[in-house]
RNA sequence: GGGAGAGUUCCCGAGCGGCCAAAGGGGGCAGACUGUAAAUCUGUUGUCAACGACUUCAGUGGUUCGAAUCCACUCUCUCCCA
């Protein structure tokens, strides 16, 4: 399912074979929580933007519409109109970012619903039982995010805790894709390393999960606080014990350089809500760094958003125009801005991977890591 | 012509003797955002040689230790009756 084509240092260059197509990587998925880029951006907008793979998040669709209605009306793809590849996270994450409004036991997590308070059980045969019923491409295991820094006690324990779910939601998965109601029986399983910062915590669990012989590998629990070079850290101590032949999925992450960065350091996937969220917010992605569309000093300027990017907003409006979209609170503003950086971010991966297949991202990564980042 | 009411910092709008450079909105300026409780959140918004000083609450003059707040007159606006 997973094969690397070329590597350069650690960086690879690979595809993942899905019933769904064929993902180039390394990759970056477009964040689609509730089954749609915020933003007004739309399935049939994300094929014009290189989109490859839309994530989506199990407790965000179970709490709504409803795992069991997007089953009964054909899945997400049908639903959403989306028909390639689809991760869905695990609902794992939102134990850590509702903290306050839950509570962990072996057997799950006891959340209070965001929308309308009711109390929500999930566990690691719940998380999956919801992904199969909305019938993704890929399912993430059901993990616990441990903030940092962690206590280490409590980050060990966490972690055990974390392994013992995965496997239950690996056997639950198996059960799962044999029932006759699946949607799809080749849905992949990717586990989750956890850990915090501690290296001992990281290199035994990756090491514990690797054994487990699933789809791919994701690192999660990281930029969550800590310093980028922490991160970086325990990129380079853990990922020498993840599957060489598995998809390796870093998590939640990042800005342009954090992801050449972590390219760099072997991995093949990242999600990201910065540049639909970002965007939103007036801050652009751009070949010479971020920009705030919102800055009084873009209310005259004639230029696109980056001279650099051909897509379809920098053909044809200019900073002054959407910066005047935003001043005027029009929706249009946060669209436009939204596919600027889906674009942004989906051709730079183009670019990495032109890179690695030229053999010069070493190269590459040392010339743009930084400078991406710099505000301008 | 007679009667009633109102004029506050960029705008709207609180304040009605000291804790007022003046609440709260809006607007402006800037910042944050990393598996999305986020079209959100935060800071700032009279001037200056700036832990202090100075000029502001229509204008002028007064009362008071002290006035955006009280009094007198002036100007402007709104409403009602002729």
């Amino acid at each position: 399912m997973f094969h690397v084509i070329k590597t350069e240092g650690r960086a690879r260059r690979g595809e993942l074979q899905t019933v769904h197509g064929t993902v180039q990587t390394p990759a970056f998925q477009n964040v689609a929580t509730c089954g749609a880029i915020k933003g007004a951006v739309s399935a049939h907008d994300l094929r014009d933007l290189h989109t490859q793979v839309m994530l989506c998040n199990t407790y965000h669709l179970h709490v709504r519409p409803g795992d069991e209605l997007v089953h009964d009306l054909g899945g997400l793809h049908k639903f959403t109109g989306w028909n390639g590849p689809i991760l869905t996270d695990s609902g794992g994450f939102q134990v850590f970012s509702l903290a306050g409004l839950r509570k962990i036991k072996e057997e799950g997590v006891t959340f209070h619903s965001h929308v309308d308070g009711r109390v929500i059980f999930m566990g690691p045969e719940e998380s999956m039982r919801i992904q199969s019923n909305l019938g993704s491409t890929i399912a993430m295991a059901f993990d616990e995010c441990v903030k940092n820094p962690a206590e280490y006690p409590y980050a060990r324990e966490s972690v055990e805790r974390t392994t013992r779910w995965l496997k239950r939601c690996k056997d639950e998965m198996e059960r799962l894709r044999q029932l006759p109601t699946t949607i799809n029986p080749q849905q992949m399983l990717f586990g989750i390393n956890q850990g915090a910062t501690f290296d001992d915590l990281r290199m035994e669990h990756m090491k514990e999960i690797s054994e487990l012989d699933l789809d791919g590998y994701a690192i999660g629990g990281l930029a969550v606080g800590e310093p980028t070079e922490v991160m970086y850290h325990v990129l380079d101590v853990t990922l020498p014990f993840a599957p060489q032949d598995k998809i390796r999925y870093l998590m939640g992450v990042g800005t342009p350089g954090n992801i050449l960065e972590g390219v760099w350091r072997g991995i093949d996937l990242f999600d990201c809500v910065m540049p639909s969220r970002n965007a939103r917010h007036g801050h652009l992605f751009t070949h010479d760094g971020v920009l705030n569309l919102n800055n009084a000093k873009y209310t005259r300027d004639e230029l696109p958003i980056d001279p650099a990017c051909d897509c379809p907003v920098c053909r044809r409006y200019s900073r002054a125009y959407l910066h005047h979209l935003f001043k005027a609170g029009e929706m249009l503003a946060m669209r436009l801005c939204v596919i600027h950086n889906l674009y942004f971010y989906n051709t730079l991966m183009e670019q990495i991977r032109s890179a690695l297949d030229e053999g010069r991202y070493e190269q590459f990564c040392r010339e743009n890591a930084e400078r991406l980042d710099t505000r301008i």
